[in-house]
Parts: structure tokens; sequence; C-alpha cells
DNA sequence: CAAAGATAATTAACATTGTTAATATAGCAA
DNA sequence: TTGCTATATTAACAATGTTAATTATCTTTG
């Protein structure tokens, strides 16, 4: 039951890996039982030994696409010196991973999530996700008496919907119709609330 | 042709307003070519003689659903005396609509909007629609000296998107997972973000 | 090793959808 | 009335999610 349980998880793991790259490549549009079940090598009825549906499937990515983005963003903040700088540049990263992966935004915030499954978990972990990649300068902001611990938790939820807020826009709707006036309104917004 | 005309416009409307009920019903999933021309009384392929496509049927509907909007918002807040806190009543309104209609906000902001026909004029409808529902006011503060202009205006793009995140975490992802959560947080944002 | 039983994978099938082509119908001009 | 044009409908197709029926594969046991 051990070797049964090895096979189960990577079989499961065969159909993610699909569903990821179609995800990036493609979009979530892409994604099908077939499309998924035809590039992990079997028949689109196998998925469903593996999975409730084609959106239990999908939703299983996400956590792979968090640890994704979590080296993206350690990679490109890595040389960058703690503090307020350090958490602009986490954010920036992060912004810039969802536009260059559409599909994955199209996933973590657009997709329904049908079932009641690990809805809950699922939509936590990703409501959370830039929170968590912050936690560490956050702490370095208080600890060092940078920021008061109370005006960091404002500024937290404050960043959180403001980011949203533009990606939806800009994805979603080409709000503002070009990338370069969305970086600079993204910086204008990111400083106006940091300070 | 202008008799044609005429009946062109009102066929179209027979499918948008089956459409908008629809929407308002059941959500965005439920319009279908055959649902929406069942419910107009008429087979589903007569719809292609009135839209390019079923998307295009869709988002006709967004002006009337604005329109619809705003005459709620204005009802939630015409006893309300000029200034801020009419703003917030405002914006507090416009929420409540997408709340009360989650079908319209998946149409507004969740949709994806394929071919490009009026996508640009739709879109951008759609991204300063709740600055349109705020103008008055916000021309009453300035007037009255009770904010400076240069702040008005970071103060609309820092609620557009603030808003904006706000409604797609709880419509989409039930965060805050209660409804009286989510109004509590929605003040306290509005409120810091006015003063 | 071979047969039986369990497990897993595949094919067939169904219902739903968007869309288009072929067909029928209605309105109207001559 | 008879054509012609505009409009509506039915038929058909391809794609999709999902389930049931059928095979193939593996495991266990005599």
């Amino acid at each position: 039951m051990d070797n049964k349980e090895i096979q189960t998880q990577r079989m499961k793991g065969y159909f993610i890996q699909a569903a990821k790259e179609l995800i990036k490549g493609e979009g979530l549009k892409s994604v099908s039982t077939r499309s998924v079940a035809e590039r992990a090598g079997y028949s689109y009825a196998t998925l469903y030994n593996y999975f409730k549906d084609l959106n239990d499937l999908i939703f299983e990515c996400v956590k792979d696409f968090q640890a994704e983005c979590e080296v993206f963003v350690n990679s490109k903040t890595k040389k960058i010196t703690n503090g307020k700088e350090k958490i602009k540049a986490i954010i920036s990263a992060y912004v810039h991973y969802f536009i260059e992966y559409p599909g994955t935004f199209e996933l973590f915030f657009l997709e329904r999530m049908r079932g009641i499954g690990n809805k809950k978990t699922t939509s936590e972990l990703i409501y959370t996700f830039l929170d968590r990649l912050c936690e560490e300068q956050w702490q370095y902001c208080i600890n060092e008496n940078i920021i008061y611990t109370e005006k960091v938790q404002k500024i937290r939820t404050q960043l959180r919907f403001t980011i949203m807020g533009m990606l939806l826009f800009y994805e979603n709707r080409l709000q503002p119709d070009n990338y370069n006036d969305f970086a600079t309104l993204l910086n204008n917004q990111i400083d106006n609330i940091i300070e």
C-alpha cells in the first residue's frame, strides 16, 4: 500500500505536469481532459481515476506554481538589501510572474472553484501568497523600527487589494492599455502605499 | 430602412433582455445560445443574425447593467448630504450591487473579452465606471476645498484598484469568508483611503 | 507456472455547448 | 400570383466534461 501510494502520486504528477505546461504555454482555456491526458500519455478517462474532475486537477497546480513563483521572485530580488526597497522588488517580481504567465493569473484569481473539497484551503493559500512572500521583510522592517507594527498590517492589506485590482484590470480589461503605463502606475501605487 | 433599423434594434433588445435576466438570475454560466434564444422566443441560430457571436451579445449587456446599477446607487444615496460621506455611500452601494448580482460581477470583470470589436470602449466603460459614479461628488469636494485637486486623483486611482481587489477576493475566493467581515473590511479600507 | 480475481486503462457513449450551412418561411414588389 | 429578398429554423459538426462498459494488466494463490 506504500508502493500503491507512490504510484498514485506519480500518476497524479504526470497529469499535473501536463496541465501546468498547458496553463503556462497556452493558457487555461486550452486545458481540457483530452489535451491534458494526451500530453500525459494517457486516455482522457484515466484522469478520472486520479482526480474528482478537471477542476480538481487544475487547482492541484496552484501549489506548484506558487513554489515556482517563489523561486522566480527570490532569483530576482536576492541581491537587494533588506527593507522597503526589497519589499517593492518582491511585489514587482510577483506581478511580473503573473504577467509573464497569464494562465497562472487566470488559475489563481479568475477560475471558478467548483466543489467544496479543498476550496477553503486553496483559496486561502492564494489570498495570503503575496503576504507570505513579503513576511520576512516586514519582520525586518518592524525589528529595525523602520515602520510601526500596526502600520505594517494596514499596508499589507492595502497592498493585497491594490495589486490584485491592478492585475485584474491590466490582464482582463487591458487597462492601462500598454505595458509601460502599467509598470509606472504599478510603481506609483506601491510607492504611495509603502511611502 | 428606418423601419428596418427599428426592427433590428427591437430584435437585439429581445436577446439582450433575455441574456440580462439569465445573468442576474442564474449567473453567466447559465447563458448559452440555446438558453438565451429560448427565453427570447427564437431559435438559437437566429441570434447569429443580430450578434457576431455569444460573447458579443453578452457584452452588449454591460451598458444596460451600468444604467441599472446607477439607478440603484442613486436610490440608495439620494438622501445623503454631499461630500465625503456621500462618496463612501456611493462606493458601498456600487459594491453591493455586484454582490447582489454576482453574474454582473462576472460579466464586468471576469469574463474574457474575445474579439477586438468594441473591446476597447467596453473595457474602458467598465474601468471608469466607479469614477463616473463619484465624479459629481469629487467636483463638489474640490469646489468646497474639502480635498486638494491632486489628492483627489490619487484617491480615485487608489479606490478603483482597492475596491476591485476586494470584490475579486470576496466573490471569487471567498476571502473574507463571510459577509460581515467583508463589509467591515470594506468600510475600513474606504475610510483609510478617503480619510 | 497458470488461473482467478482485483486494479487500472481504454473505448464508446451521452449530453451540452458554440457555430455554420442548408433549408424553409414570410414579406413584399412586379 | 409569382419571384425575390430577408429572416428564421432545422440539421449538422466539432469540442468538451463526464460516466458506463469493456479490455488489458497486474497480483495473488493453488
